[in-house]
DNA sequence: TTGTAGGCGTTATCAG
DNA sequence: CTGATAACGCCTACAA
């Protein structure tokens, strides 16, 4: 690949003039000008970012730390990350932490490596505690995505409120007693349990973790099958919600007659559900843009600053399963 | 953050006995070795990646081109992509053309900036016949994904011998009318096509855009309600499937009675449908695993070699809706 | 075993 | 308006 000395050489004019013209100085003869030019195109010349950032500017690379972005949602909010980040002259580099600490830490390592601007992560673990720490270590500017960290900027959907908007839902529709399918104590079931518990039907409430279908399947006719009050199922999330629905199908147990679904993310393919899922929807757009732009800013304006800690509201999106 | 200069500086050595040091050289006597790693731990030492990359050695970055991430089929092959890099101790740039050609060229410029040692790619456009082109401009290494590309590496389920197995799979199944919905003359289609018209079947075939569903439905209905010979419907993906299936229930068309219906890329809500999906699943972790690791040989082995053609074999998944 | 000198491709700061 | 020169952080000779 051509680099500025070789075209310097080749216009026979000194490497300086040749980065004055390639960044549209305007101190440069008319006639340099052209010759530069015409030969830069001619070689497909581009400029060396590396190079370039050793000189103490910035890389304009973004990390982005994901825990899974197979999942639907992260993949979503990815997509988005990369376009807010386009747009502002970012490229980012991707890592997937599969849900595993020991991975984060190392990825950490890499993005210092590369003398990244700026990260983008979703903390493996929900709390986030050891994340300020790491933020620190690593000199640029991290913001959250999804998860509230304490001390650190984030921008997330409110879960706990989330969850609550969802019990108030739920119970408005007449189920009085309830199952949350996934991690007991994450914000989800907290906002969950709060609610009910303003109700007085905390005690009506079940958390299942609900990992394996087989395993699922029985719990989920132990608690629905028999006689009682209407059950409302919270589901961590749509894929989850899906496999729930496609159990109590089998299970011959009737939606949202005699138990109410609901997931979290809003997928896609919610609408073409039957019964169409209801879910909570995430903001994903206005994550990746208030998260990439704050970002931005932190990048632009270094020093000490007071954490942001932006919470978005989620939109519950009614259809037929509840 | 911390240079080996000035950790030269700190522990009373040169610059270069601190490179030996951390690069693990055996030429440094025991008690400076330790003075080094002790003053480097202490502050979190991490080499600049760009200062050793500019040195004419590898960047250790991989350029990632998709389409269009939140898709769940790319969006898990990027995940393994990202997998197998880290294995071999790359990581990867993520850009999202969109399916944007201008925007595919843009990152193409950008990729090259960063000079990244090799690229992997979803090309915009299915013949893919400017990629060789591009491919030579990069300079570096390029492995088609997903895509038959001439004279390019590529690593691809063949879309041809896939669609061919579904048109067999359904003229087994008794459907003699049938539905591709998607692009017209794309390799799915065209495979489509050829079974059915080695079977006397082709001008049974109807190929259907499918953009909106008000419009999908209506096409559906005066396909499908009217009395005839039951019909076999290949959706382009399962997406396309997912609405296909809600647009017959909600026409009250017997699955897989009436229609039969036929996905493609196997994605996991598939199983939890109903009628469940029949889909053809994509070996993405092998897509992966051969793009990645060609790709790396290539960057160890420079100079020109026979492009690798690897058409992947496609399996049936079948599962109630055909 | 250790230190010195040069260079990778840029940009910035000087002179001229 | 243009050209030297130094510097960014590292590595690879080569020299001591």
């Amino acid at each position: 690949m051509i680099t500025m000395t070789e075209i310097a050489k080749l216009t026979q004019v000194s490497q300086p003039t040749v980065s004055r013209v390639l960044n549209g100085s305007k101190t440069v003869s008319a006639d340099i000008r052209e010759r530069v030019l015409a030969c830069a195109r001619e070689h497909n010349y581009q400029f060396n970012a590396l190079a370039k950032s050793l000189q103490g500017g910035k890389t304009q690379l973004l990390g982005v730390l994901l825990t899974d972005v197979s999942n639907s949602f992260f993949a979503d909010l990815a997509k988005q990350v990369e376009a807010k980040a386009r747009e502002l002259g970012y490229s980012i580099i991707l890592f997937n932490s599969d849900y595993s600490s020991a991975r984060e830490q190392e990825y950490l390592d890499v993005v210092r490596r590369y003398r990244v601007d700026g990260v983008l992560a979703v903390p493996v673990l929900e709390g986030g505690s050891l994340w300020p720490g790491c933020a620190q270590r690593l000199d640029v500017p991290v913001v959250a995505l999804t998860r509230q960290v304490e001390g650190l900027d984030c921008v997330y959907l409110d879960h706990v409120e989330a969850a609550a908007q969802v019990a108030r839902h739920m119970t408005q529709r007449g189920y009085r007693q309830f199952l949350f399918i996934g991690q007991d104590g994450c914000p989800k079931c907290e906002g969950f349990r709060q609610e009910l518990s303003a109700r007085g039907l905390a005690s009506q409430l079940t958390v299942l973790e609900g990992q394996d279908d087989e395993q699922l399947k029985k719990e989920l006719r132990s608690h629905c099958q028999r006689p009682g009050p209407r059950t409302g199922i919270f589901a961590n999330n749509d894929v989850c919600a899906l496999r729930v629905l496609s159990i109590l199908r089998a299970l011959g147990i009737a939606v949202p007659g005699r138990v109410g679904v609901m997931g979290f993310d809003d997928t896609y393919m919610g609408r073409y559900l039957h019964p169409a899922l209801s879910s909570v929807s995430q903001p994903i757009e206005q994550i990746a843009q208030q998260a990439v732009s704050r970002l931005a800013y932190r990048i632009d304006n270094p020093g000490p600053a007071a954490p942001l800690n932006l919470a978005l509201p989620a939109a519950l999106v009614l259809r037929e399963s509840t």
